[in-house]
DNA sequence: CCCATTGGAAAGTGTCACTATCCAACCACG
DNA sequence: CGTGGTTGGATAGTGACACTTTCCAATGGG
C-alpha cells in the first residue's frame, strides 16, 4: 500500500500522514525505491491509533511519540510497559508546590484512599500522575467554595472502583502483550468522553425529571 | 478594589484580567475616574470561575463568554438557564453526516437508552449536545475494534446514573437560581478533572493488584 | 507639583497541529 | 522512447488561541 492509499483507508490526508511520518508517530514504509515506500496493515492500525489519541484524546504530538515509544518497548514487562505508557498520557498541571490549601487537602486524599482500601494508590503517593492530578483538581474545587464533601468524592470513587474492575476484566481477554498494552491506553483515552457524555446524559434527564421540560 | 488588588487576591496577572475585560469575560469595573476603576466582591468570583472553566476545564474564552451569558440571563426560568449555560459548553465535534456505522450505533444506542429508562434523552435526541457527543465518540471506538460491548456502556451509564442523582441532590441546597446554575456550570466543569483522576487511580489500584508492582 | 501608577488600546508572541509549495525521482501509457 | 502525472520528502507558511508587551494619556499620593 502506497502513501496515497493509506491516506484513503484511514481518512487522513496524505500532508498529515507526511506530517506524523516526520514526527516519528508512524514508522518508515518499507522504501521499494528512492521516491517509493510501501506501508501495511499494521501503519494503517497505528495511524488508527495515533488519530484517535490526537483528535479524540486532545493528546499532544510530543506526548503521543512518549506514549508509542513505552508501547513498543518490548524490554519490560506487561505491566510496566502499562505503566509507562498511561503515565506519559497528559495530566493537568501539578498545584503549586507551597499550597497550603493543597496540602490539606492532600492530608484528606490520604484518609480517604485508605477508607477506599486502595493502599497501591497509596503507597505510590505522589509518584502517581492521576494522583497528583485528583489533588490539584480537588484543590481547585475546594478554592473556588464547590468542594463537594469527601462524602461525595467517596461516592464517585465507588464507581470508579467497580468501572475499573470491568475494565481490567475486559483487558484479560486480549492475549497478546502488546496488544493488552496498546488496548490500555486506546481505552483509558477513548473511554474519556464516552465517560463525560454519559455523565451530561444522565445529569440532563434527572434535571428534566426534576425541573420539568 | 482596584485592578491591581483584583490581581493579588485572584492570581491572575493584570494584563490577563485587563484581557478577559476586552473579550466580555468579566464586566466592567465601576468608574471612578477616568483612568480609575472600582472592583467588588462579585468580580472577584466570577473571574475565579471564568479561570477555572479556561483553566481546568480547558473551554475556549469565546465559548466563556457564551456560557456566562446564559448563566446571567435571568429572563429565563432556571432550568432554561441551566440547560443553555450546560449546552453551550464545549463538545466534541459530531460524527460524519452520512456515516453508516454512526447510524448503526445511533440505533443501537436508542434501545440501550429505553433500556436505561432515560426517556426525556431519548424523546431530545439528537438536540442534546451530550447524546450526540455520546453517539460521535462510540462510534470512534467501535471503528477502532475497541467496542466496548453494548454490555459495559450500560455499566457505566447506570454508574453515572447514580452519580447524577447525587449531584442533583447537592444542587438543590443550593437555595438562589443563580447560584444554582453557576455551581451546576462550575461543578459540570470542574468535576470531570475529578472523575477522570478517580477513574484512572482505580484502573492503577486494580492493574496493580493483578500484575503486581 | 511631579513622577510612579492606573486603565485601556493595539500590536506582538509562542505554541500547536497541520497545510501548501517545491522538487527531483519515478512509473505508466502511448 | 518520452512525457506527463504521481510519489515521497523537505521547507516554509497558516490560522487559531490565549495571552503579553508596549505604549499612552490621565491621575493622584507624597
Amino acid at each position: 500500500m502506497r502513501l496515497a492509499e493509506l491516506s484513503e483507508r484511514s481518512g487522513v490526508s496524505a500532508g498529515t500522514i507526511k506530517y506524523y511520518l516526520r514526527e516519528g508517530l508512524l514508522p518508515p514504509g518499507q522504501r521499494i525505491s528512492a521516491t517509493q515506500a510501501a506501508y501495511d496493515e499494521s501503519h494503517l492500525r497505528r495511524l488508527n491509533l495515533v488519530r484517535a489519541l490526537i483528535q479524540i484524546g486532545g493528546v499532544p504530538v510530543a506526548t503521543v511519540r512518549e506514549v508509542l515509544r513505552h508501547i513498543d518497548d518490548e524490554s519490560l514487562g506487561t505491566s510496566f510497559r502499562l505503566g509507562a505508557a498511561l503515565w506519559a498520557l497528559p495530566h493537568p498541571p501539578d498545584a503549586p508546590e507551597g499550597d497550603p490549601l493543597a496540602a490539606e487537602v492532600t492530608e484528606g486524599l490520604d484518609g480517604f484512599l485508605t477508607d477506599m482500601g486502595w493502599n497501591h494508590a497509596r503507597e505510590l503517593g505522589a509518584l502517581s500522575p492521576s494522583y497528583r492530578s485528583l489533588i490539584s483538581s480537588v484543590t481547585t474545587l475546594v478554592r473556588l467554595g464547590f468542594a463537594g464533601s469527601l462524602d461525595v468524592l467517596a461516592q464517585y470513587a465507588r464507581r470508579m472502583d467497580e468501572l475499573a474492575r470491568l475494565d481490567l476484566d475486559h483487558l484479560d481477554t486480549f492475549p497478546d502483550d502488546s496488544q493488552k498494552v496498546e488496548s490500555a491506553v486506546a481505552a483509558a483515552v477513548l473511554f474519556e468522553p464516552v465517560l463525560l457524555a454519559l455523565r451530561r446524559l444522565a445529569q440532563e434527564e434527572h434535571s428534566a425529571r426534576r425541573y420539568g421540560l
